[in-house]
DNA sequence: CACGCTCAGTTCCTTGAGGGAACCCCTTAA
DNA sequence: TTAAGGGGTTCCCTCAAGGAACTGAGCGTG
């Protein structure tokens, strides 16, 4: 199929789809967050082609955001684990999810529920400045070119 | 290539891929946003194959995050805006902005600056709880399962 | 010791989506 | 009358996704 590859454009929304943008690593992802870290057991979870997921597996490792760890000797046995790239990651999950919830809901409810710990109350992500700390979304800014700008 | 469908699964990340999970939709979304609203100008931003652009734009007007308008009758023009969906959506690529900026760089700085408006300063996103206004990321919270969850 | 089981992939084949170029229709401009 | 531009559609080719079968290492059990 020949996909264009989006590491080498100038956008930063195009260089983390390089990293994710495939179909199912956003869901491996979720899956390893949650604590389904092997092999299998991302398999079975998933759905996913075997071969499918050997190569995504294979490109997330060698983009830093999972390690691929042997937690047994004998039998040699694998997880993986998210890098504190793969972490920073999830905060797109989150959002995901919080849109999702939203605007895909199939009339049953959110189908998984997240408690903030510090608060302990069940709620969802918003987004905020990182600057001000107020509501920062799609019309509250104004686009400049910065240094990485394209010729 | 009988791409496995994400819409029905019991997972809000899911069906969110399912609207814009497909390559070059969310690049799609990040020029409409920007005001590279028409046909002609997105394929030539954007490199895509008009044929893959066209099924895409159908795709996205379709479920509802853009809206095909036509503003000018003779010659008939067309325009593709974001509907209040698709404004939330834009939420998700200032996280993926965030994260590029960050893990993503090629060296050059980032290509493209936000500056907040209401407090003037260049800033980047922050995920906060809805609820309480702390930071609310990937250790933050605890996963339950919830209404909609799959029997 | 042979048999089976699990984990973690790899190999193979088929199908269909992405890339790319060419083509089409409509309208205005020269 | 021809050209140009916008907004697609049609065509063919290639290569990635799906799916099933196979490999191989290392237990565990009779």
């Amino acid at each position: 199929m020949q996909r264009t590859r989006f590491g080498d454009m100038a956008c930063s929304i195009a260089r983390t789809l390089d990293v994710i943008g495939e179909p199912w690593s956003p869901l491996i992802l979720r899956d390893v967050y949650v604590g389904i870290d092997r092999f299998e057991q991302i398999q079975a979870d998933l759905g996913i082609s075997r071969k499918v997921l050997a190569e995504r597996l294979k490109w997330l490792v060698e983009a830093g955001v999972l390690e691929r760890r042997q937690y047994e000797t004998r039998p040699p046995r694998y997880e993986y684990v998210l890098t504190a790239k793969g972490v920073e990651l999830v905060d797109l999950l989150m959002v995901m999810v919080a849109w999702g919830d939203k605007w895909a809901d199939d009339g049953a409810g959110p189908p998984v529920l997240y408690r903030h710990r510090s608060c302990g109350q069940v709620s969802h992500v918003e987004l905020r400045c990182a600057h001000c700390g107020e509501s920062m979304r799609a019309g509250d800014v104004e686009i400049l070119p910065g240094p990485g700008a394209a010729a």
